[in-house]
DNA sequence: CGTGTCGTTGAGCGCTTTCAACCCTGGTGG
DNA sequence: CCACCAGGGTTGAAAGCGCTCAACGACACG
């Protein structure tokens, strides 16, 4: 547990006590942890695999709240409000996790103001995330949306060009998108037809960062792609 | 400063220390206090009047994240990240709130790990809100997240029948769905058409709310307003 | 070689947006 | 006292965009 870097930093006694309540799970592929309003027995940290939190939608469809890989954990918020799960939690992959009880876990926040601080951050964090998400999802056009997600993926900083694997399958990336598998699947090839990005498989490149982004912001003018 | 309810609890010195970090601030309508990917020097408590979150669009019209009355605050999260705001922040109407200088919030909130822990609670609330928020604006048709909209207003127990006040202009309202203030005006028609609900201004009344969700998660059929 | 999963492409429909005019209310000033 | 105006909201008609359904292709796996 202590290679995990977000167990980084804590004391090895409480790390001691949080193992002694930690299982060890495995889920097959399409498994489902957590169902929506489900109350939440404990704390998730993935080990290995893929997992989906996403929100059942009443066409049956549904929309995907993020995806979580090694080292990421979930159910933070849930646990310190005592509130049900807003999303439904299934593994993309054969997957591993440990699974910390939630009043061992409760318990040893309030022996550790350290700790607390700790996790203000990372749900800070994760508010901060969910909000670009809301952003990326408010664009006006599905175009606007699939060129703001690849540029957001990029590095923070204003490298002009970087290559990228989309973190998922293109269905759960279109899922969180607010899109369909099949509009995406357009909105990339309009890109690729553009000059804006090359794809190849899950690997996206992207050459002109700069072009993509003012394009993105000016509404995506058709003609843009006349701009050599 | 000790009335607000988001104070209650704290020690009566380190309000005194955070009282002499604050100035009252006043806005008239329409104001900017904050621009979208401004750094925060302050934490905002409105005192009084109606304050805007919302993220600008690149075809003019723009996402409302939140709206906030009496009592709420904003900028947690940026402070604690020390992030750029994600959103901009306007006065819907003249308005007045203290400003906490966040240098000395943060110092405070090292000394006193009770209020780490209660910023920790109102981070994960807000986290919550805005997932519910998703899922309303992901529901597939817009008379679907009108319908979740005024649901979820309504009181968190089983309460057949309610009556509420929108939080805002409707057009704020529309924005909040991502939807536009005409769309919004033509679904709040067609619900009250079918008897679901009845509206008198920012005044909704809804009288059978079983009614209402078993329509909205069966994907509203439109021949359900037969169902008396 | 069949089967299942993932992805792409095509055609048509329906919903939301867009743009427009109009209504209603409250405030203001002659 | 009333004309006038601005802001908020409603309603109508037309067009565009994304969804739906369907078929097809690529690939891995047993």
């Amino acid at each position: 547990m202590g290679r995990l870097g977000c167990f980084e930093g804590w004391e090895s006694d409480q790390l001691t006590r949080l193992a002694a309540a930690a299982k060890f799970l495995s889920f097959p592929k399409k498994e489902k942890l957590i169902g929506k309003g489900d109350l939440i027995g404990s704390l998730f940290v993935v080990i290995s695999g893929r997992i989906r939190l996403h929100i059942p939608l009443s066409n049956g469809t549904e929309r995907v709240i993020a995806l979580l890989g090694q080292g990421e954990s979930l159910g933070e918020p849930c646990i310190v409000m005592s509130e049900p799960c807003p999303y439904e939690v299934v593994a993309c992959q054969h997957s591993h996790l440990i699974a910390i009880d939630a009043p061992t876990y409760r318990r040893e926040l309030r022996r550790n103001p350290l700790m607390v601080e700790r996790v203000l951050s990372l749900v800070s964090k994760r508010l901060l995330n969910t909000l670009r998400d809301i952003e990326i999802c408010a664009q006006p056009t599905s175009v606007q949306r699939v060129a703001s997600f690849i540029n957001q993926l990029g590095p923070n900083d204003q490298t002009p060009a970087f290559e990228i694997c989309l973190p998922g399958l293109k269905r759960d990336i279109a899922a969180k998108l607010g899109l369909r598998q099949e509009t995406f699947s357009r909105m990339l090839t309009f890109l690729i037809g553009r000059g804006f990005i090359k794809v190849n498989g899950a690997h996206v490149r992207v050459d002109d960062r700069g072009r993509l982004r003012r394009w993105m912001l000016s509404g995506c003018p058709l003609g843009a792609s006349a701009n050599k």
